[in-house]
DNA sequence: GTTTTTCGATACGAATGCGTTTCGAAACGC
DNA sequence: GCGTTTCGAAACGCATTCGTATCGAAAAAC
């Protein structure tokens, strides 16, 4: 019989892939994913040297470039940081603070980048993104706008849609025209105030949010 | 004597060169732009090849790829929609619907993926972009933002800085996250009157800007 | 110990692009 | 016509990168 283990896992006898190597390789295309602007300067053999590794290691576990690219952007976790907080202004400011700093680094940066410019040339990788990163922050708003509008925090007829797209690209574009120096939580709420004071119901329901003079 | 023209404008006898080329290696250039996603891909033998022109006449001219980016990318002049329409809600209608469709021309799109993204490794470049195009576009809003608050058709203590990053990031990630089909006069109006009724005064000078149902 | 597989290192051929050089033809002033 | 300069085309040396192949050493199962 000669232990055949047929029936188990099967293991495929010799020395067994060296998985601190698969994360060095993984952390390095991240590293330099964040490093480069556009996926075409990142090059397989500066993924081998960052990692200190050969490229034969990374080669047996991915065919190419853009497998590799795809396993790797699929390990940025969204650490989504969708608190149910008290009110939808305080959910609102800290999903929004926690989007300033996600738009100071690098890499998550580049995620942006390449889910934005590079849907052409990489569908696969770009589709990935969308569900693995993109989407679940979608929904998230989303939700904490229903909420907002359900419980007549936020006016009933906005248009989510673009209040979406006014609550993140504020932040994206203040930040990335006026540095990323001053990224606080004090300027959240900034965001967030002018951005109530909108979608706010016409009456003072939210008349903190816009603090009178006095 | 043998006519020395020197005091006059010296022409350098000999075959002149062609500005017909230098016109069609520029248009080459903006092309691929818009076509590539980061500088690195662009190449100058690709260039010579669309324009139809040998790179002899292109190092001629630009001694390396950046000088020529920073040459063509000047080129390309900003139209500024500045209208000085009748209200601030007109003028920020038509900005927002102008800055709109620039986010969907491919050349426009990449000049800002370039300022925002390779400030680091095209210093120079960036700086040119920052001058030519960026702050053009910044002081007019700014002004825009200051006539109304000076006419009273915007609130007095609206944060500038914050309200240009709404104006600009809204109407950018809407485009790119919806998609560009639906650019409209109409879908600009929406953008601007989200946002009018955040920074018009508490009272309802604007009550024009959000359309009751009736 | 033997076998099998992976390890990092190194070299390879093919491709691409840079910036330069050479070439014959063409366009200008004289 | 003559000298000068630019033209497009082609080739050059050099560098980088791809994806593959080869090497001796190391790590596991047997």
């Amino acid at each position: 019989m000669t232990t055949t283990d047929e029936t188990q896992t099967a293991r495929p006898a010799g020395r067994p892939r060296s998985a601190r190597a698969e994360k060095a390789i993984i952390d390095a295309t991240l590293d330099l994913i964040g490093e480069s602007s556009g996926l075409g300067e990142l090059s397989i053999e500066a993924i081998a040297a960052r990692a200190g590794v050969g490229k034969t290691t990374i080669y047996r576990r991915w065919s190419n470039k853009e497998d590799l690219l795809v396993d790797a952007l699929a390990t940025l976790k969204s650490p989504l940081p969708s608190l149910r907080g008290g009110s939808v202004r305080e959910d609102l400011v800290a999903y929004v603070e926690v989007f300033q700093r996600d738009a100071c680094d690098a890499s998550k940066r580049c995620v942006m980048n390449i889910a934005m410019n590079e849907a052409e040339r990489h569908p696969r990788l770009v589709e990935r993104i969308r569900q693995v990163t993109i989407e679940p922050r979608r929904a998230a708003i989303a939700a904490l706008l229903r909420r907002g509008m359900a419980t007549g925090e936020l006016r009933a007829d906005i248009d989510p849609l673009i209040a979406m797209a006014t609550l993140i690209g504020t932040a994206m574009w203040y930040v990335r025209s006026e540095g990323a120096a001053e990224v606080s939580r004090e300027l959240a709420e900034r965001v967030v105030d002018q951005l109530l004071a909108g979608i706010a119901p016409a009456g003072a329901v939210n008349a903190g949010a816009v603090k009178p003079e006095r």
